[in-house]
DNA sequence: ATTCTTGCAAAGCCTTTGCAACTGC
DNA sequence: GCAGTTGCAAAGGCTTTGCAAGAAT
């Protein structure tokens, strides 16, 4: 993990049993909703749907892309996973016992790397504040190329220049 | 416009002229691509390519599904617009000309709302040196429900409570 | 004349959905 | 046993692409 995990009373998957037992029409947790929180937190990835189906295949689970969609919708409900829209691409990763924090995002390896600023807040309220706007949620990434990428360019350019 | 413009020196058309003029196998200005800049510069909204095609075509233009993707997809390379992922959908927005800002996105009414925050510099600039992260660009976008949603939400719960 | 662009329709990609079989509770 | 869940395959959005006809330089 990059950042400090935060203190939690529950495991994800009690967490999300609450969290199905409490809706207004009580929801079922069902094997493939169990392996599926388990194997998700059994590692700190970001991931899209597709590679969590693979890997789950991998790992020797059952479960139909239909359910992957349509768990990973509930878990995000549940506060257990924070959905990250990156260009088109919808990636996923640990909300629940994990502290809140921004990304830089490398487009030459696609490495996530995350960061904190509690300055970010100040901004936030201010904002908000000022339009009397009553925010929900955010999303700030920002994109370019990461210490070693730029290594690599930096190197590449010296010997293109031979 | 929310924000003052900036100021520039050649109108979008030519601006978009000479992008084509400077790739490496200079790209021709055709009708189309003018109907689109004229068009998309006329006003300052926000639009995904589905509305710009909708309300092009309302305008009388003739332009095809395929080349309003082809061309806003060259428009942001030339620096003209700026694509705008919003959860699922894409916007464009105007580049060329007008602040760098970000948007405060009303969930309730799909309003966005620009601003403007100095200190948004710092902390991306603080937070790219600590990570020697060389940042091409950025998206910040905060989620909620805007001054006139809330209004409207409020007095509809005073509502359901009598 | 050459080469790039257009328009069409087909294909792609990712995600959602209808439905019968299945399974928690 | 009832109501919610699964898996399949089909359908949905949105975007891209192959190709023949057309247009810019």
């Amino acid at each position: 993990m990059s950042l400090p995990a935060v203190q939690v009373s529950q495991s994800p998957e009690s967490k999300f049993r609450e969290y199905l037992a409490s809706r207004p029409k009580p929801q079922r947790y069902t094997e493939q909703q169990r392996d599926m929180v388990r194997y998700i937190f059994s590692q700190h990835h970001h991931f899209d749907a597709d590679q969590l189906i693979d890997r789950m295949k991998q790992a020797g689970f059952r479960v139909s892309r239909a359910t992957i969609y349509r768990t990973l919708a509930k878990l995000v409900d549940a506060g257990l996973l924070r959905r990250l829209e990156l260009g088109s691409k919808t990636f996923y990763e640990h909300d629940y016992g994990y502290p809140q924090h921004e990304h830089l995002v490398c487009e030459a390896c696609g490495n996530m790397i995350e960061f904190q600023n509690s300055t970010l807040e100040t901004i936030l309220n201010d904002v908000c504040r000022e339009h009397q706007f009553h925010r929900t949620g955010h999303t700030f990434i920002v994109r370019g190329t990461c210490a070693e990428c730029n290594r690599a360019r930096v190197t590449k350019r010296r010997l293109d220049m031979i």
